[in-house]
RNA sequence: UGCCGAAUGGUGUAACGGUAGCACAACGGUCUCUGACACCGUUUGUCUAGGUUCGAAUCCUAGUUCGGCAACCA
């Protein structure tokens, strides 16, 4: 994990070579240098109204990651929960166990920027007396209009020029709920002139009659982003505000409000690009289209590139820490190939997760010169790089399965498994070659006959005899039947965003997105498989007990993604 | 047409005026009781045009392309 202080890495000659720092990580190296902050105080600011995506964790591992890797260092997270009509205590809810479960600790420093609105009624009304805000009365219509265009200077309120007594006056009004929602806002007075829309007299408060999550009816006044963020951050001693790209130009406005009010905290913004991954979406909207359409089973499908769905799907948060560590950070608007993600999570489970033996697609194998009896318990390591893991014992019998894929009746010339006459390895256990083809009426393979030679018990020919191929089995009469979930990436095109000729990324979703395969044939242990356990099952991929369906006894498993298949591309090229 | 920002191999990212490097992907090979892992190797890049300089991915100028911005959303 990068989360530690020493950020160097080691030469040949024993030089401190300093790991390369972001442009962000930069600015704060600067900061901290120049004494313009003794440390610093970074915050993960999330809306309570959706569930956190793989973009989002870029985002938390890089205010979180600053914080623990300068001495005295803090992160807050801040709910900024300033719009009742969208939020919701189930997305807070969420937000928290996401953000532990990525590994990270805002200790007390937890905050709601609801708990701000009585401090920032103050600091609004600050600005009405120092004539720097008016009550508008115009209509969303009439305000658009007047806004005017990019090229076109807006024209101002007609409400502009009331004076600090009125506008205070109908301010504590709006409060205390005399008028409708609509009605009436608080804008700040700036300039209509302004090349940046967001200077001509933003709104920065609206009326709003609806039940909060947190402060209940407390409020039927609430302030807007641009007001409520710049002034929660000063509020909090924030140091650097880091937020992404299309805040950028808020950013004057944010310091506009800060320029204008009496603080003693002096943030500053800094913006960074937002993750793109290919081949899924990540944004909120969308995402909550999938969900409340049906697209996907809720918010932690595992398809969906949300933190919980890939808790869900088997991924591990330091694969994701890793995951975010690759991508970096800068303001460049970049497209993530999303193979980068699934070596991250191979990387880390490889090295990590027991070996099983399953079979999704059964073949069934007799194998002829074996007793009908007899059950031969064989010794199967853990793992084949660390022999700490042990090892576990897995019955074998004369009747099998095989994947069906590991049986050509006419092989290909680079084809190593099994076929008419052929030898292969069964993995831990013994050399079988087959002899018959067994087939139904419509000519479909439905079983092969084989011999084992015995001499070969575990594995390995005592006259050093080798096969090119080993595969993988289980016992008929021992396997666990489970259900197993196949995963695929949830569109068909690398940038579902991008909507051409009249398609949008709902016309991208991918049809074979899940296959439930019923009945796999498992190794017996595995029925004893606690939900959320990781295993590699040999040759397929990496499967993890689903958190949600997975039943005592009768676990269920999801792919979180398969292994490099070197087979697969060199038959792809036929 | 206004404002803000960004451009380095297929993808992501480094270089801070001095040999364009790393990771992923792709391709070839070695190894192998996982066609995995590991290991070795190969291909591919500084948006364009000028300028400054002994020397430019880096500095300057002009252009091109891409992204963002006109919620009482965040």
């Amino acid at each position: 994990m990068g989360n530690t202080n020493n950020n160097s890495a080691g030469t040949d000659n024993g030089e401190a070579k300093p790991e390369p720092l972001d442009f962000i990580r930069e600015i704060v190296a600067a900061d901290l240098a120049s004494g313009k902050h003794a440390s610093t105080v970074t915050r993960f600011p999330p809306e309570p109204n959706g569930y956190l995506h793989i973009g989002h964790a870029k985002s938390i591992c890089l205010n979180f990651g600053i914080s623990l890797e300068n001495e005295g260092g803090v992160c807050h997270l801040r709910f900024d929960d300033t719009n009742p009509a969208k939020e919701d205590v189930e997305y807070v809810d969420s937000i928290k166990e996401d953000v532990q479960w990525l590994g990270f600790d805002w200790g007390k420093n937890i905050y709601f920027a609801s708990d701000y609105f009585e401090k920032l009624y103050g600091f609004a009304v600050e600005l009405i007396q120092s004539g720097k805000a008016f009550v508008c009365e115009l209509t969303l219509d009439e305000i658009a209009g007047h806004r005017g265009t990019p090229t076109k200077p807006g024209t101002n309120s007609p409400y502009r020029d009331r004076s600090p007594g009125e506008n205070l006056e109908l301010f504590q009004r709006m409060r205390d709920g005399e008028f409708a929602d609509g009605t009436r806002v608080l804008r700040a007075k700036i300039d209509m002139a302004s090349p940046n829309l967001h200077m001509r007299d933003p709104v920065l408060y609206r009326i709003r009659k609806t039940l909060h999550h947190r402060t209940g009816n407390k409020w039927c006044l609430y302030p807007m982003y641009d007001f409520t963020h710049c002034l929660s951050d000063s509020i909090e001693g924030i140091t650097h505000s880091l937020c992404t790209l299309e805040f950028e130009v808020h950013r004057p406005l944010y310091d506009w409000v800060l320029d204008n009010v009496a603080i003693d905290s002096r943030p500053r913004q800094i913006e960074f690009a937002r993750l793109s991954l290919t081949y899924t979406v990540l944004s909120k909207r969308k995402l909550l289209t999938l969900v409340e359409e049906g697209r996907v089973n809720g918010w932690d499908d595992p398809r969906m590139p949300t933190v919980s769905g890939l808790r869900r799907r088997g991924y591990t948060p330091a694969s994701i820490r890793s995951f975010c560590k690759t991508i970096g950070i800068t303001k460049f608007n970049s497209l993530t190939d999303v193979a980068l993600l699934e070596h991250s999570i191979r990387q880390d489970l490889n090295d990590t997760t027991p070996r099983r033996m399953a079979v999704l697609r059964p073949l069934k194998v007799v194998i002829t010169n074996f007793d009908e009896d007899k059950v031969e318990e064989l010794e199967a390591a853990n793992h084949p790089k660390d022999p700490e893991a042990g090892t576990r014992s897995v019955p074998f019998t004369r009747e099998i399965y095989v994947e069906r894929a590991d049986f050509m009746e006419e092989p290909p010339r680079k084809f190593f498994r099994l076929g008419p006459g052929r030898e292969v390895r069964l993995r831990f256990a013994y050399f079988i070659t087959c002899n018959e083809v067994i087939k139904n009426a419509a000519g479909e393979v439905t079983e092969l006959h084989c011999t084992y030679d015995p001499e070969t018990h575990g594995g390995n020919a005592p006259d050093g005899r080798k096969v090119k191929g080993t595969i993988h089995w289980v016992s008929a009469s021992h396997a666990f039947e489970a259900q197993v979930r196949l995963y695929d990436r949830l569109f068909t095109v690398e940038d579902p965003n991008k909507e051409d000729d009249g398609k949008t990324y709902l016309d991208h979703l991918n049809a074979e997105s899940l296959e439930v395969i019923a009945d796999a044939k498992l190794e017996p242990g595995l029925a004893k498989a606690e939900p959320g356990e990781r295993f590699q099952f040999e040759r397929l991929g990496y499967f993890c007990a689903d958190a949600g369906d997975s039943q005592a006894g009768k676990p269920v498993f999801n792919r979180t993604v398969t292994l490099r298949d070197a087979w697969a591309k060199q038959r792809g090229k036929g």
